[in-house]
DNA sequence: CACTTTCTGTACCAATCAGTATGTAACCAT
DNA sequence: ATGGTTACATACTGATTGGTACAGAAAGTG
């Protein structure tokens, strides 16, 4: 070992995350990210190798946060409905530092890179069954504690949970009436009925 | 009137759809267009005004198209439910020449933009409110003949159907199994029952 | 025909892009 | 303290970005 790294990686890395999620990949430059990260060009190249491999870190950092926080939620619900409810509220709102104007950062890179680069479209299509395998254990909790009715399929429920909660995110981004968004996500849980 | 255009503008208007579908806004340079385009650099200034312009010419005649192909679409249907299973069908297999794997611009531009620039967000918006409209009077529609129960609240039906669509078209650019996505689709549509 | 107008094509602009070479400063092991 | 190693900061690379100036060609009008 020679001369330590001056700056955080962590810390690099989720002002790097800020910064995709506000603009996007393509549009973030080179220069957009050293400067709010604090840290110089080469650095950061020496670090995560390239805007591409950056990107890389920032979605697996962002997708292991994401999923954990959801799933601390869900789990100190009262009630599997409750749950979803807190779930799909926490989208409009903003929660656990995301910002409802942004929208998911999986979701985003969903649109913007995974028809061009396979690594993304399975990356992504990951994250969406973890959160979906999620939902589905909620679900059959619910079913064998009673809440929900045993005729449901808790499979294809959550599979079309996840699916609404990826159209809500979008919808958000376009600042959406309130009620409107509420009206229909109250709607969307009489999936579970 | 002097030397009329060489090219056709509404042709050129549609190989710049192409071209912002593939690709999204800030991945499409000026060179990527109007090589598809088959004009030259200045032709587009003159003719549209310039890249966001264009742009915005070009999501003006797709929302036109795609409203126009899917209120005709679902109107030939022989009953609502059916109406949009067809719709739903279109977004997986796509229809009207649009791609699954490249989503609906419109979509697109929600995530893209739409945060970024209110004249997108209002754009979008409005084309979501649209689609909600001819959903709510399809539904209404199916409640006065039978088909539908009268129990419905056919606003937040068709909310919930709209959001449910745009997470599909944005789950379908992961390439998804083709029976998890069609299981989920008809879970969505029992929200009709 | 000549004149005016508007198009097309080339060539260019400054700015910015992603990525890197280089010299210097800082650290660790010996 | 010194040699080897690594990070830092400046400065630069060639390529590409969105946008334009300008010259020549093509069309309508008199």
């Amino acid at each position: 070992m020679a001369r330590p790294r001056e700056f955080d990686e962590q810390q690099a890395l989720a002002a790097a995350m800020q910064v995709f999620w506000e603009k996007g990949y393509e549009a973030s430059s080179i220069s957009d990210l050293t400067s709010r990260m604090g840290i110089q060009r080469p650095s950061l190249y020496a670090a995560f190798g390239g805007k591409k491999e950056l990107f890389e870190a920032v979605l697996g950092s962002y997708a292991q946060m994401s999923l954990a926080f959801i799933e601390k939620r869900i789990r100190s619900a009262a009630s599997v409905k409750e749950a979803m409810r807190v779930y799909f509220q926490g989208i409009i709102e903003g929660a656990g530092g995301s910002n409802p104007d942004l929208g998911c950062l999986c979701v985003n890179t969903m649109v913007e890179l995974a028809p061009h680069d396979v690594i993304f479209a399975q990356f992504t299509r990951d994250y969406q069954l973890k959160l979906t395998e999620l939902f589905h254990g909620t679900i059959e909790g619910g079913i064998r504690t009673g809440e929900l009715s045993s005729t449901l399929n808790p499979a294809a429920v959550a599979r079309a949970l996840i699916i609404s909660a990826i159209g809500l995110s979008v919808t958000m981004k376009t600042r959406p009436e309130r009620s409107l968004v509420e009206n229909a996500v109250e709607e969307i849980l009489t999936l579970l009925e």
